[in-house]
DNA sequence: ATTTACAGGAATTTCGAGATTTTGGTATAT
DNA sequence: ATATACCAAAATCTCGAAATTCCTGTAAAT
């Protein structure tokens, strides 16, 4: 039987990974078929990933997939730059070799994968793959930061970031200057250097503050 | 006649100003009556109030006011001083002379309210219109920032903030304190000077860094 | 005495229909 | 031509009851 909780999962895997139109409608009568429940589950489920940035709610006019803005992206990215150097840094003071380990760990499994991409004739067969250990690394970033609240914080700044993107490049261009990243960012978080690792973190994400990155 | 909306903003306001015991059970069905509408609809507004984590949801087993934790404190204020410093840094390079002037008016408010407690016998029947001024300060602090989500995440950090606290201290004993902080926040944001208001809107909620604030 | 099994009752979750509101199109008036 | 008023279709919101699951206290078994 499908749970509540199930359904929520299900839009928000779909809500950030281009399953959706940009500024699409949402409406429950429809969706409910796709789940096989009633309107009202759906509607539940829709209006709590509102309160979640995922999904627009008005009033008396139902809900919508958030449409896509630059401004919106530089937002998500400037606090993701913060939050994510924060969350690393405390890391470095509290993770110890455990982390360190973790670290790599993500790295070597993300790198592999950008590796194989970048070599790739069709990329985007790797959309799917790469997105999770892309996730998965700057999660463990921050794993040992020793606060849930901001782990939390940064996983919905984080979906709502890679909703704004939607694989905005699906061939991958920017994958070499990546790699390069991912590791730049590794070796400063194992090195201890809390600046630089903030840093580096910062450089990462420093083309989407341009306001460049979406292509309307 | 009530809406849903309505439903969720007086339970918000009753979450974070001391309207229900730490840890109590929220049912349906009870808040259903004061609200005069139905169950489902009660529902709905809890739903949502958990995903900002007012409230703590469990599949199958209802929902409850989230138990106090100085734990939860600490995780909190840490945000809070993250989020408000950077917030009150981009106010003095955006806000210009139209923020400076409601700042200042924000904190004369604010500071006329403190002194009025300070000298009062009872100090208890200030306790809302304290609340008030003492958000709209710490909002008109960030309110140039020119991000919204930021603004967003610094009201919901600060809406947990203030339900874990729950007018820890009803005689106000920090209140005199409290003056010379808002004093030197105002300040530090008025002459410019991005670190000191960082340390100052630090060093303001430094106290409920230790773990000590909660007395259980 | 402790554990397990089994009710009966209480709470939660789901559902579909009815009430309310918005939307879009058509007619009328300025 | 533009604006306003009105109406029907469609979508949203609310409700209370049915279905499901959890909880508590009692009885039987080890």
């Amino acid at each position: 039987m499908q749970h509540e909780t199930d359904i929520y999962d299900s839009l928000q895997v779909r809500l950030i990974s281009a399953g959706f139109e940009h500024g699409a409608k949402l409406r429950a009568e429809v969706l409910r078929e796709e789940f096989g429940c009633s309107a009202s589950t759906v509607r539940e489920a829709l209006f709590r990933l509102s309160t979640v940035g995922l999904v627009v709610f008005q009033e008396q006019r139902g809900f919508r997939v958030p449409r896509r803005s630059p401004e919106k992206l530089i937002e998500l990215t400037h606090l993701r730059v913060l939050l994510e150097g924060e969350g690393a840094v405390l890391s470095i003071r509290n993770g110890g070799i455990a982390w360190e380990a973790k670290m790599t760990a993500a790295h070597h499994q993300l790198s592999h994968i950008e590796k194989r991409i970048h070599g790739a004739d069709d990329p985007s067969e790797y959309v799917g793959i790469w997105f999770r250990a892309e996730r998965e690394f700057h999660e463990t970033l921050i794993a040992a930061c020793g606060s849930e609240t901001l782990k939390e914080m940064h996983a919905r700044i984080y979906a709502q970031f890679r909703q704004q993107l939607m694989v905005a490049d699906r061939r991958f261009d920017f994958i070499s200057e990546n790699i390069q990243h991912h590791s730049e960012i590794l070796a400063a978080a194992v090195s201890g250097d809390e600046e630089l690792t903030r840093q580096k973190v910062h450089d990462h994400l420093a083309r989407h503050l341009t306001g460049k990155t979406i292509e309307p």
